[in-house]
RNA sequence: GCGCCUCUAGCUCAACGGCAGAGCAACGGACUCUUAAUCCGCAGGUUCGGGGUUCAAAUCCCCGGAGGCGCACCA
């Protein structure tokens, strides 16, 4: 046996020094790499060392393993077993090793599987393979069958008869303290961080409950869930620059929709009375804490309603989500109360600039009063803007980010509003309204533009404004209009960002904690 | 796109112009009740990549990469 074998590696007959370079030379054509956490050849390494100590391998694990009970289920069973006390039951568990213990003639290691965790306590005398449960390494998965016990310092316990390997971890999972907190590193090898955070795994399991929830309480409401397409031949529904993808034997291009709202306001018209759908939108726009290029939208119509039903609707779904996700109404967020429990507050825009700022400022002021004012405020303004663009402005950089909430912003210029109807009690205006929390608006509601005649114009502006280089202003959608001249009924639509109403629930700050697996550019 | 910051062992971090280190993990061993166990031993490095300044660079400078935050963009 050579004195160092872990460090046996091919050798070209060079000698040790020169062993290397040939490699490295032979991989200087490829485009630089930059190993972030686990070069491979720290794999090999592990690898080597774990089959020095004889370890079976992934070769000899079992197809399949019989689980009996959940960790979770084992310590709510027997929670109430004194120290030292045996329960006479055998239960198999599965799941990965977080700790291990060995210590002399005992062994001991904790099991975490999805609902929790019990320990493992095996003993030379009792345990099968002894030696080799002793050899068990944070991350590791294995099967035990044993007697349910609590050892005699309190800990409850699986006293392990018969164990399976399930499948090694060749690779760390971190420091066993400080868990992994790069935030590189957690969001690229999110099975990594999973494991090593808490925090992780709750955000994403919280958000996972929201969406059932969600459903369910849309169900009850005698929505119907319908899926629309993701392939768009023209984007549509939003304000915002789309993704291109090729069709080959069509041989056109689609865009991934970054709304899907025409398509089930058509499913209206067919007579879907109340719809939603809860899907992926795509923006090609920039990223940031609360941004991410695909991201997960509610959106919803329902047939005979106006926005003041929707706001009712939103009031109601969020304040029961976050009774069934935190308990209660009254929700704290980043340390500062946030309170759910309707009504919540109802204001124009006119009315919340107005607040923040003290400008009499409204659809109706002079265009250039507004430009004077956005551009005294830091707005670049354009001069193609008409006076709803520029107060909408005004408000995005006035007012929005410090309205904490709950609060539903009513009554957005018509101007920028090109698929609401117009306001009943003002031309200038649409009934459209944004629910804002925590200075960002969680959604976008309106009642819903019916008029095919009336949409077709707005199209038409939108259309203008794209052909004048606004590459998120809309194009008309000959389909769209079409559907309109059979008829929709007075409708009122609304759109939540799912990601982001998570967020306020998991108190986080960055949409990345509640996305699994969020954009990231390669890593080489 | 712009600005500021970060990048060192598998993980978490030191070293801040003078021999690249620690804790944890891993690896070999001791231990019959561990809980961030303890003890003994061993090993592990392209200091993100490239270039420059210097007797000497992880450290200073330049270029590039990835990431974070802020701004812009995102009605």
């Amino acid at each position: 046996m050579p004195a160092h074998p872990r460090r046996a590696r091919p050798c070209d007959g060079r000698g040790d020094g020169g062993s290397r370079r040939p490699r490295r030379a032979a991989h200087r054509a490829r485009p630089p790499r930059r190993p972030v956490v686990d070069p491979p050849r720290t794999a090999r390494r592990v690898r080597t060392q774990r089959r020095r100590r004889g370890r079976p391998g992934m070769s000899v694990v079992p197809y399949r393993f019989e689980q009996t009970m959940a960790a979770g289920e084992v310590s709510a069973r027997w929670g109430g077993l004194g120290a030292g006390e045996e329960s006479g039951d055998d239960v198999a568990v599965a799941g990965r090793v977080m700790r291990s213990r060995p210590q002399g003639k005992l062994a001991f290691a904790e099991l975490r599987d999805a609902s929790g965790a019990v320990q493992l306590f095996a003993l030379r005398s009792a345990t099968r393979d002894f030696d080799a449960f002793t050899r068990l390494r944070l991350g590791d998965w294995v099967g035990a069958t044993g007697q349910v016990v609590r050892t005699r310092r309190g800990e409850l316990s699986v006293k392990v008869t018969d164990w399976v390997l399930l499948a090694e971890a060749r690779r760390s999972f971190g420091d066993k303290w400080r868990g992994v907190t790069d935030t590189e590193t957690r969001y690229r090898q999110r099975e990594v961080d999973l494991w090593a955070n808490p925090d992780s795994r709750r955000a994403l399991a919280l958000r996972s409950q929201l969406v059932r929830r969600m459903r369910e309480r849309l169900w009850a409401l005698d929505f119907v869930e319908v899926e629309t397409p993701i392939l768009h031949p023209i984007p549509g529904g939003a304000h915002a620059r789309p993704f291109v993808t090729h069709h080959r034997a069509l041989d056109m291009d689609f865009y991934l929709r970054i709304a899907p709202e025409l398509y089930l306001k058509r499913l209206v018209v067919g007579g879907f009375e109340r719809v939603f759908e809860i899907g992926r939108l795509f923006r090609n726009e920039g990223m940031s804490p609360r941004h991410n290029p695909e991201f997960t939208t509610l959106e919803l119509y329902q047939a005979y309603a106006d926005y003041t039903d929707i706001m009712a609707l939103v009031e109601d779904l969020v304040s029961g989500l976050a009774q069934d996700l935190c308990g209660t109404t009254s929700i704290t967020y980043q340390g500062r109360p946030l309170d759910f429990t309707p009504p919540w507050r109802r204001a124009t825009m006119a009315e919340l600039v107005a607040e923040a700022t003290g400008l009499g400022a409204n659809v109706h002021t002079p265009r250039e009063t507004l430009a004077a004012w956005a551009r005294e405020r830091g707005v670049q303004v354009d001069e193609r803007w008409g006076p709803g663009k520029l107060l909408l402005e005004l408000y995005e950089k006035t007012t929005e980010g410090n309205l904490w909430g709950p609060v539903f912003v009513c009554d957005y210029p018509k101007e920028v509003s090109p698929l609401a109807r117009v306001h009943r009690d003002d031309p200038l205006l649409a009934e459209r309204f944004e629910p804002v929390v925590a200075g960002r608006e969680l959604g976008n509601a309106f009642s819903e533009l019916v008029d095919p005649d009336d949409q077709r114009a707005r199209f038409e502006e939108q259309a203008a404004q794209h052909e004048a280089g606004d590459e998120e202003a809309m194009v008309i959608d000959a389909d769209y209009l079409r559907a309109l001249e059979h008829g929709l009924p007075p409708t009122g639509g609304l759109g939540i960002g799912i990601d982001r109403l998570a967020m306020l629930f998991a108190d986080v700050t960055n949409i990345r904690e509640v996305i699994s697996f969020p954009t990231m550019r390669p890593e080489a």
